[in-house]
DNA sequence: GGGCATAATGACAACGTTGTCTAAATGTCT
DNA sequence: AGACATTTAGACAACGTTGTCATTATGCCC
């Protein structure tokens, strides 16, 4: 069956106990018995009984607790995550739960005290909420929390950031560059940060190209496909139509695209619309949408490396301080096409 | 901290082992000493450990193994298995992989070996290849599958099955009803079950209704919006635009309408649409697709139960012959809408 | 080379559970 | 009531690891 580290101490002629120490870096083994030891347990394939280590107080397993309706963003990380912890040895707990629950820090504090991880990782909304954040550190639980913005936004835990500015910047520049000048925004949930990084990004672009920023244009709302075809029925009430749309997310871009071709505005003849995250639907619109798309893999490895580290204090050698910092990158589909651009991409 | 069986032990005045035998639902202990177990247990909240069980020997695991784009469907199956696994006290192992590797059982037997799984829960396609089959049960894994049938497809091992045909039946039937006579059927995966499934479901439909099943009408295809599209243009450049489509699944009648509608074809006016699988975004396509939806959540719920009833025979009574076949409900959308109650809808 | 600090190693217990074996309690039959 | 079978209960070891402490080897100084 499975090596134990006493097949590996007999094979290498130490004691158990010095292969322990070898496994997990600890000082003061001769660098004799070190490599002596290490063939063993690559000859053997062997890896550590995390049950064992667990029980005996040590976490082995880290937890990603997600509260998001997105499931695709959901599956991404996850692996990201699976394929940080398979690497790394971990494993991993998955939580789902429901942050607008009053409960939910008492939640929280349960799947840490019952499965006993190391530490939890974070995704919005979740990692934006101050009270949530400051209990957990109260309880000296360990988190990693995947944040918008383009630093840590505080000094609470370690973050692994996105840069929502930057990339809403892109987009709006990439809508003016294509001639549209009227760009309304439609928002998406307050309570998530990365509308107001994403808003400010569009208002910093408009600015950049001496364009004004028209407060009637922007248009709160929530992270859904109908918040998104809601908004653009106001707008085409109202009379006055914009030349584009930018919304906060693909769900909405898509909402606000239905709605307004249902209602016989041609997109983008008539409204150029662009979205935010390529959800894989985004390619299936009618016409397809143009949006930002970030590395949600590289991000969910990064923040489980992070979180890795941090329950083990100087086990790997990490540097958690530089390199959290991602930006989506732009991608260009039909829906945001000039007119001229259209004509040859329809052939 | 955390109470221990000792603790439990302590309260109930009993020795630990029989607090053990009573957790375990082993006989032969006094009704007294079992109810005043029980008591003391609720009383602390006490929960085994799951790491020591482990060690011990015990299986408290379960993995989840998927190769399967439609996160989505991933997402509803892995919360159904996890609720489950919450209410009986098992721990969850999450295996993504690619059923198309050679290695593929290697992997799965590694990941039995490794994080020591009592047992597998798979799903199409994996759940539907006789030699990945085959080989777990060689190497005794026990398995619960989740398959396209009616009924259990053979005796290598538990299965949950969906009954595709009979929900095909019943959206081929809803198209008939609503006055389409000229139905394509757009196939899924040939590797996939339910494409057959499908299929047979939507000839049983025609032949029921004394329609005649035209082979020209069923195309052959893959799950995927690209393919619902390319089978659309076949249809369109032959000239001979049917009355319906009906894809097998979601994607492929997205694509489909994608198509029929970026050329000119109105949707239901000119052709009906349905899907299959009520995927998210069907309610966000234009017009909306009508499909048929499975209970994602019950149906892994029900297969986690069967695996650790499995794992644990005669811990958890429970009858794992019946109450394992599920049904997809019809969902009636826009797409499949006559001229009459069209306008009535879009008032 | 003796004395001493320090580096390197090993023996042992402990984590919380369950399997095995043994002992005590209870029931049943003559 | 005594003999025996059976039910119920407990003592102890074991799972594979790491922390604590004790021991041995090594290096250094005078």
């Amino acid at each position: 069956m499975k090596p134990t580290i006493k097949d590996v101490a007999r094979l290498a002629g130490v004691s158990f106990k010095t292969v322990s120490r070898v496994i997990n870096n600890e000082p003061s083994v001769k660098g004799a018995s070190r490599s002596k030891v290490w063939k063993a347990v690559k000859q053997l394939d062997y890896h550590p009984n995390l049950s064992a280590r667990h029980l005996r107080g040590a976490p082995s397993s880290i937890a990603f607790i997600y509260d998001n309706p997105n499931s695709n963003y959901i599956i991404e990380m996850q692996q990201g995550i699976l394929d940080q912890c398979r690497q790394k040895r971990f494993e991993l707990v998955i939580h789902p739960c429901d942050s607008s629950s009053p409960a939910i820090i008492n939640e929280l504090l349960q799947v840490v005290f019952r499965s006993g991880v190391g530490g939890l990782i974070l995704t919005p909304p979740l990692s934006e909420m101050p009270d949530v954040i400051a209990n957990l550190n109260e309880n000296e639980i360990k988190q990693v929390r995947i944040v918008s913005g383009s630093s840590s936004p505080d000094d609470l835990s370690l973050c692994v950031y996105v840069d929502d500015r930057a990339a809403a910047f892109r987009i709006t520049q990439h809508l003016i560059d294509q001639g549209y000048r009227q760009i309304s925004f439609f928002c998406g949930d307050p309570a998530h940060a990365s509308t107001g990084k994403r808003l400010q990004g569009y208002k910093e672009a408009l600015q950049a190209n001496d364009l004004e920023v028209d407060e009637n244009l922007i248009l709160p709302g929530r992270y859904s496909f109908e918040s998104g075809a809601e908004r653009a029925k106001l707008l085409l009430d109202s009379g006055e139509l914009p030349s584009a749309i930018f919304g906060c997310n693909d769900e909405i871009a898509a909402g606000a695209m239905f709605y307004a071709q249902n209602h016989g505005v041609h997109v983008p003849q008539q409204l150029a619309v662009a979205g935010f995250e390529d959800n894989p639907f985004s390619r299936h619109t009618w016409p397809r949408l143009t949006t930002a798309r970030q590395d949600n893999n590289a991000i969910a490895q990064r923040a489980a490396e992070l979180l890795i580290a941090l329950v083990y204090p100087g086990r790997f050698d990490i540097d958690v301080e530089s390199g959290n910092g991602f930006e989506p990158q732009l991608v260009i589909r039909d829906s945001t096409a000039t007119k001229s651009s259209l004509t040859s991409a329809s052939a």
